[in-house]
DNA sequence: TTTTGAGTTGTTCGA
DNA sequence: GTCGAACAACTCAAA
């Protein structure tokens, strides 16, 4: 099973609205590759006699490289490099303190407050064109569309480009926002805003999300709203901290949680990763992933304890996984997100957090509705079964054509045994100072 | 953005 | 009608 790079599709997708949105207005899309930034755009600088270049200001290790490099070679041939905080409500370097916020609602406290009322500009109409273009790549020769063609469920379910963003954007504000915030935690309810893809890839901006939930309306609305600026604080928050400790992506915070105990079974990740636990809100979360690119943030934080907790897998073969496979992989969200649940990250909570998959599935998907849409061998087993299928009776099991161990699994692991596995594991850590 | 288990209080039901 | 066992419902602390 390799990697599926969900979010090479949508990049791909991306570029061509953009090209399609620039040629509205007179200007095209380059596309160069085969070198470094620094030397491609040296090269562009040359062949437009460019003066000035901008670029949005970047945040993982990797992005600050590559900008440090630029700036390197475009001021060598005395061309001004600018860059701004396009992605952020707040730039992470201006929030000056002796050592880092670690945990969130202190963050959000301090930060909230700092998130000016920016005033937006309308894209330009027109744009001057070169006398002569400089020569582009093909879209197509960066080969970011699969091979073979496994996106017809990323298709389905998505629409990249900026057009298509600020329609999801209205839908939402005028739709899901008003819904009632546990309806937002109930994944077969499709209330979440499914904005991620187009923050991460720029087409959306955060700013503008956060005007648009800046409007009047009724106690519960506003309430609602404030749910949501709250998020935008996680994802800020996120980015922050990435800005901050540029290692996080793939060290544990808490360098205690190097010396767990953890396993490294093979076949219960790809169980996890295949959606083949026999639990069936971890198996209809992970096959969500698989199929749509996407998983509802509730599910993820379920699917991400039950493989660090349950089966005992280091979180950064979870975040790897998670990274493959979503259109929305963001180094800092999903950075974030893993180390969160795991427990070493940046997370107040003084005891060890494990999440019980089957509590999860009767808060919030009581009726099994999420699972039956994808574990649709599981759909006919009536309501209080399909959660737990291993307590049905055998004549239940059968009316609906189960037959587990064969069409569906027994549990790979006994989630109160594994809960206690995962609680001694954790608690027999090495803390050193 | 959690779960569990212990302890307490409340309810039911049969003798 | 009363008593007490059994169990459900609830609160709270600890991991």
């Amino acid at each position: 099973m390799g990697c599926r790079r969900g979010k090479s599709w949508w990049l791909h997708g991306s570029l061509a609205a953009l090209d399609a949105d620039l040629r509205a207005c007179g200007s095209r899309l380059i596309i160069r590759g085969g070198a470094s930034a620094a030397d491609l755009l040296g090269q562009l600088v040359r062949d437009t006699a460019a003066r000035y270049v901008t670029s949005e200001r970047g945040v993982t290790p990797a992005e600050r490289a590559r900008e440090t490099a630029v700036g390197v070679s475009l001021r060598a041939v005395r061309v001004d490099h600018a860059t701004f905080n396009a992605r952020l409500l707040v730039d992470p370097s201006i929030i000056e303190r002796a050592s880092p916020f670690r945990v969130y609602s202190a963050y959000w406290r301090a930060v909230e407050p700092l998130v000016g009322a920016a005033r937006q500009i309308a894209a330009p109409r027109r744009l001057l064109s070169p006398s002569t273009w400089p020569a582009s790549d093909a879209l197509d020769s960066l080969g970011l569309l699969p091979r073979p063609d496994w996106a017809g469920g990323l298709r389905a379910t998505w629409q990249p480009g900026e057009a298509a963003a600020a329609q999801a954007l209205r839908a939402f504000v005028d739709g899901s926002i008003s819904c009632d915030a546990d309806q937002r935690n109930q994944p077969a309810a499709d209330r979440t805003s499914r904005l991620s893809p187009y923050l991460h890839f720029g087409e959306l901006s955060a700013r503008q999300v956060w005007q648009a939930l800046d409007r009047p309306g009724s106690a519960a609305q506003r309430r609602s709203a404030n749910v949501l600026r709250g998020e935008l604080g996680w994802r800020e928050f996120a980015h922050y901290l990435l800005a901050h400790f540029p290692l996080s992506s793939d060290e544990s915070l808490d360098g205690s949680f190097d010396t767990v105990d953890w396993r490294a079974d093979r076949t219960d990740l790809r169980a996890w990763q295949r959606g083949r636990t026999g639990y069936p809100l971890i198996d209809a979360g992970m096959r969500q992933l698989w199929q749509t690119g996407w998983m509802h943030n509730r599910v993820r934080m379920a699917v991400a304890s039950f493989l660090v907790k349950d089966l005992l897998i280091p979180w950064q073969i979870g975040a790897r996984w998670f990274w493959d496979t979503l259109v929305d992989a963001d180094l800092a969200n999903n950075t974030l997100g893993w180390q969160w649940t795991a427990g070493c990250g940046p997370d107040a909570a003084p005891f060890i957090r494990v999440f019980n998959p089957t509590l999860q599935a009767e808060r919030f998907d009581a009726e099994g509705e999420f699972i039956r849409r994808y574990v649709p061998e599981l759909a006919n087993l009536p309501t209080p079964h399909i959660l737990e299928p291993w307590k049905a009776p055998p004549l239940v099991l059968a009316e609906a054509g189960v037959d587990l161990g064969r069409t569906y699994p027994y549990p790979i692991v006994d989630h109160p045994a594994a809960r206690k596995r995962a609680l001694a594991a954790f608690s027999a850590r090495v803390v050193s100072g």
